[in-house]
DNA sequence: TGTACATCAGTGAACGCGCGTTCACTGATGTAC
DNA sequence: TGTACATCAGTGAACGCGCGTTCACTGATGTAC
């Protein structure tokens, strides 16, 4: 097995142990903590228990971390959809689709509830929308939040709940819709709603984008 | 009228003249560049010719200016969509109060598009939603992008278009699918999509609000 | 109308901060014989 | 199985940057007499 493809083989590096790894790690907190503009390589090395240059080991510079950093936010935000859909009690094939659409929107904006630094990491500027890259996809499919869109928007039109002629652009209209909400929870104008009102609000524009798509 | 009110009167100041305005506007243009981020004292004071430290005679600290520099940013947005129903010829009050709702986002996004980086500034955490102060309102009424949507939802539901029960939460809605598609379009996926598409999308999205309200 | 004075907007210099990044290095490890 | 060597992950020190913010000041202006 240690001889075999050598792929998935994770041979522990030689001095940290996995420096690259644990830098992520850290930054994936950073971000937690205070958004992208936090992930910045000296605290990283710091959490780490490594000096700054070690860093450049591992990355290009910090751009590369970031972006690293961006795909596991990514994945964390993709792992909250499928912990969604995988609740769905199977009834027929219909409204299991339907469900399974809507737990897109829900997994998604609790994601952004919970962890919105994280939230807006795997979101932000030249964070690539179809990076299925390193990391951090322990326990999911491996698919981005867009492609689990795009899944759940396809089985819509397979099971006749939404017509064919609708399916070009309706993932950018549904994501337009969760996405918008997001982020006036986040740092828009309904941050200080009480958390009862953010459900009802988070309900009502699924249903919205269900009936207007 | 110099010893009027005295309200409105603009004393010009001192030494620079209007040192707080010229820090605003040089904070509007640093937005404009490069999102709230951008906008820093000293910069802005440079821009202004000045000494850094001046600026500590108009603003407590750097958020001071920077909520002056949003509170700015958000006029220009109501600008963008008092421009777009301006522009609305007149037919019906059913048809007018219509094409006056959807002028609000399509006033709205097309400021996204033209101007991103005020646009995330106007929008940037700890932003008000009703601040109705300082500076830039000149040649708009003064009101804020929400007031506007909210005064278009009320006329929808005067003229019969929205049914009453709908009109709570319908705010948050439209304003979710807007500013979200205006997010995917800035820093999101959708940056790259050629500009024709982009347009198609607008148009889609506030479809998909009319129909899903 | 002219003079003395108080005000306070902007100056000049400086502080400490955390950041990204580069340099020559060292010493634990993996490997070849 | 034991030894010599090459590799390269992490070190220690340092650079330059732009930032926010504070200090004691100065000198043009508005005002009181």
């Amino acid at each position: 097995m240690t001889t075999g493809t050598g792929e998935s083989t994770v041979r522990t590096s030689y001095r940290h142990g996995d420096l690259r790894r644990a830098l992520i790690e850290a930054g994936v907190d950073l971000a937690r903590e205070g958004g992208p503009a936090a992930v910045v390589v000296r605290e990283a090395t710091r959490r780490a228990g490594v000096t700054p240059n070690a860093a450049y080991r591992h990355f290009a510079d910090r751009q590369a971390l970031l972006d690293a950093v961006c795909s596991s936010c990514q994945a964390l935000v993709a792992q909250a959809i499928e912990a969604d859909q995988a609740a769905i009690a199977p009834t027929d094939v219909v409204e299991d689709a339907r469900l399974r659409f809507r737990a897109v929107g829900t997994g998604y904006l609790r994601f952004a509830l919970e962890e919105p630094g994280q939230f807006q990491t795997a979101f932000s500027a030249s964070s690539d929308m179809d990076s299925a890259t390193t990391s951090a996809r322990a326990g999911n499919s491996g698919l981005t939040p867009f492609q689990l869109l795009t899944r759940a928007l396809d089985d819509l039109v397979t099971v006749r709940l939404l017509p064919p002629e609708r399916r070009p652009t309706a993932e950018f209209l549904a994501w337009s819709a969760v996405h918008g909400l997001a982020e006036l929870f986040i740092d828009g104008p309904l941050r200080a709603l009480p958390a009862p009102v953010k459900q009802t609000l988070i309900v009502r524009v699924i249903d919205m984008v269900e009936k207007g798509l």
